[in-house]
DNA sequence: ACACAGGGAGACAGGTCTGTCTACCATAAA
DNA sequence: TTTATGGTAGACAGACCTGTCTCCCTGTGT
């Protein structure tokens, strides 16, 4: 029951991720999934719905797998720095519980429904929101710090640009080369520190 | 004649720019522009190729007022600065020669053409390297640099997170930090440089 | 043994999409 | 005046889309 929701959840993910929201249809999924398209509407009333299912299931999966990895090392530096790292498996398709890099599948998404007032752009803010929240952590654990807000924004938008980066470019390098300007700025930070 | 053509590939950029090439169809781009089926039809062979045309407009658009803007100033580090505060003006709704900010026609194009094999995709991908250059003829003015690649790299990757995070955040003040780093990095570049 | 719920298969309605085609109307050159 | 040309208007074909509905099969609890 429960496990035929996933199921349609987990092959609209995809298909979505690879070909856009827009440009797969109900009926891909379903022959995909090779489940009826009765049993896809008694779980979801619309593909509007699928796709805000889709959109929480992807955020759920991608912030723990990247929490998970910058908790595997110490607050602070090293906790940012495992996130550029982290960035850098995924690039490179060495992350099996996320799929083939295909860029984010938020800022996909939201290019699909550039209009703010439209939910999935919403869910997709709030996506980027929870990944903030895992930076701020960090930053805050790294002790006094000049302005940290303006760091968490800064270390946001790094990971950002390097993901597009590595997209649309196709510069897999691309977390890597931002890692190094995150490194940088952090060891001004310890410097000043002291 | 070629007036026509014009008219509907300014057209269609708007719509494409706020719904997605894929949520926007002829019949929308023809009603809005009064230009009847036929007549796009004898200027394109198919909407594959009017989203080919749309691109090329936009792209031909975007970096000549880009170049400008960094024309406008001197050489190297205020050039490089200029460039940001460009990016301010367009995410603020201060440029009129741009539509209303709707975040990076090409990076949203992007997703929409995932696949790097898709034609949409490529002309994305070159469109970057076109910015991709300005940057780096600022960067040859700056003199003598310790890795100059690196350096346009992650000035080019400050300016996508910049351009992302004014989207899918809503945060208008993007490109003002991302600026501030900037101009910290060549500041740095200076000193070391004496 | 029997009733019943869950799901597979897919027909179907109603709408939209792209792309072609015909019919008609201008304007301008010959 | 006549004849091209380039445009408008829109019917139309054929495909595809979402969402509903019916029919049938299968497994499970009683």
């Amino acid at each position: 029951m429960t496990d035929k929701r996933q199921q349609l959840i987990e092959t609209a993910f995809a298909l979505f991720y690879r070909y856009g929201t827009h440009a797969v249809g109900i009926n891909e999924i379903l022959k995909q999934s090779g489940i009826a398209k009765k049993t896809l509407y008694t779980h979801f009333d619309s593909k509007a719905s699928l796709v805000e299912a889709v959109l929480h299931y992807r955020d759920e999966r991608f912030v723990n797998w990247l929490d998970q990895r910058m908790q595997d090392s110490e607050p602070g530096k090293a906790g940012i720095l495992a996130m550029f790292d982290a960035l850098d498996d995924w690039f490179n398709d060495r992350v099996e519980t996320l799929a083939k890099f295909n860029g984010c599948f938020f800022i996909n998404t939201c290019g699909e429904y550039a209009e703010a007032e439209a939910l999935p752009h919403q869910l997709c803010c709030q996506h980027k929101s929870r990944v903030r929240d895992l930076i701020e952590a960090q930053v805050k654990s790294l002790g006094e710090v000049k302005e940290p807000e303006w760091l968490v924004d800064i270390l946001a938008l790094l990971k950002e640009g390097a993901i597009v980066t590595a997209q649309v470019q196709g510069d897999k390098q691309a977390a890597i080369k931002a890692r190094r300007l995150a490194e940088q700025m952090l060891t001004a930070q310890e410097v000043s520190q002291k």
